[in-house]
DNA sequence: CCTGTATGAGACAGACCTGTCTGTCGCACA
DNA sequence: TGTGCGACAGACAGGTCTGTCTCATACAGG
């Protein structure tokens, strides 16, 4: 057996700390040290999981696709909705009460993207292509909405998606709404109803 | 007499040398050594003109909105249209030109909001601010077009460029367009024309 | 009980970071 | 010609970063 202990085990401590701190404060702001204080695990223990820092970072990207993208985003749009395109403006209500958390932390994807400039570096084509996956699900829900380039659609979408998360981490708490309403034109100007 | 060289002054080049190396590659990512070295100054040099680091960040930032925000985009759009709502629209003809640059680097006034995050940090304070100053510059022509709201407008409007250039250092080059296509549905609800 | 394996604790190397200090040189101006 | 100041070059201090290594310990399975 693995580890029958009641404190997880030492992989997913670190995963879980590098999770919230890459979130939280950037991937450059924070050291494998403070990674190693806050999960109560030995230096060579994270050596031993992940071969280097960059590798963790790209497990924590992994998860981030888990856990927001896909347990979070799109199971609160899928719940909030039954209609595609009420899906589709479901999403600026599920950031809408993201933006206003006292813990909001911004996109990942898009911080680490900006952070890590080298459009060759692992971390920068990771990021790239787990933006492309969310295009992928609005496009899906704009093809069965019955929008005619669901993947057009996807893109102008993703600036609406992604310029408000850049407002709300400049410190506009309505950027969701703002959005939201851009996104009901948009809609609008395609019959979309 | 300051200076008659042919080299401009040093503290010239040390700002110019800073101003290329963090719009392009971020603040973290360019050390004080890669600055002294590619502008041919002496350490003490820099330290004399500039306190801290930080305080060389700063001065970059003012120079970005002077070069950037001033000289280039205010500019640039007024030189391209005559009438307010043309001239909200130009923006992204701006950005079209911009965005197709081998060159293109992004917003330092994002980029560098993302990378340090505290928001009681001089440098992210001054990225708000300055970010701000776009907003107003774009709450003015939507004054002059007639826009009952020029501040949320602007707010709006703002969503459609951050989320433009995020698209763009992503990779899409197109972004420009797909974003002032938005802008003219938001103009045309408002009856703006 | 004994052994193998994962882990915790922490020293250590080597690179890089910001910021300080000294000494020398070159140029403008008197 | 001399003087003074800004700039260049580079050593240096002190800290932080990633990544390696050693050693002690705890625990599970045979």
């Amino acid at each position: 057996m693995a580890t029958t202990k009641i404190r997880p085990a030492a992989r997913e401590r670190v995963l879980a700390t590098a999770y919230q701190l890459f979130c939280q404060h950037g991937i450059r702001a924070v050291g494998v040290d403070t990674i190693i204080e806050q999960s109560g695990v030995a230096k060579m223990t994270l050596y031993r999981h992940f071969a280097s820092k960059d590798d963790l970072v790209l497990a924590v990207l992994d998860r981030r696709e888990e856990l927001w993208t896909q347990q979070w985003l799109q199971a609160e749009v899928s719940r909030r909705a039954e209609r595609p395109a009420d899906q589709l403006l479901a999403i600026f209500d599920v950031f809408d009460g993201w933006f206003r958390r006292r813990t909001f932390e911004g996109c990942l994807f898009i911080n680490a993207l900006i952070e890590i400039d080298d459009r060759k570096h692992p971390i920068h084509r990771k990021c790239r292509d787990q933006l492309a996956n969310i295009r992928s699900f609005v496009a899906s829900l704009a093809g069965d909405a019955g929008v005619v380039d669901p993947v057009a659609f996807a893109r102008q979408w993703h600036i609406l998606m992604k310029g408000s998360i850049v407002s709300a981490a400049e410190g506009d708490v309505d950027a969701a709404l703002r959005a939201q309403e851009m996104g009901r034109l948009l809609l609008a100007s395609l019959d979309i109803t």
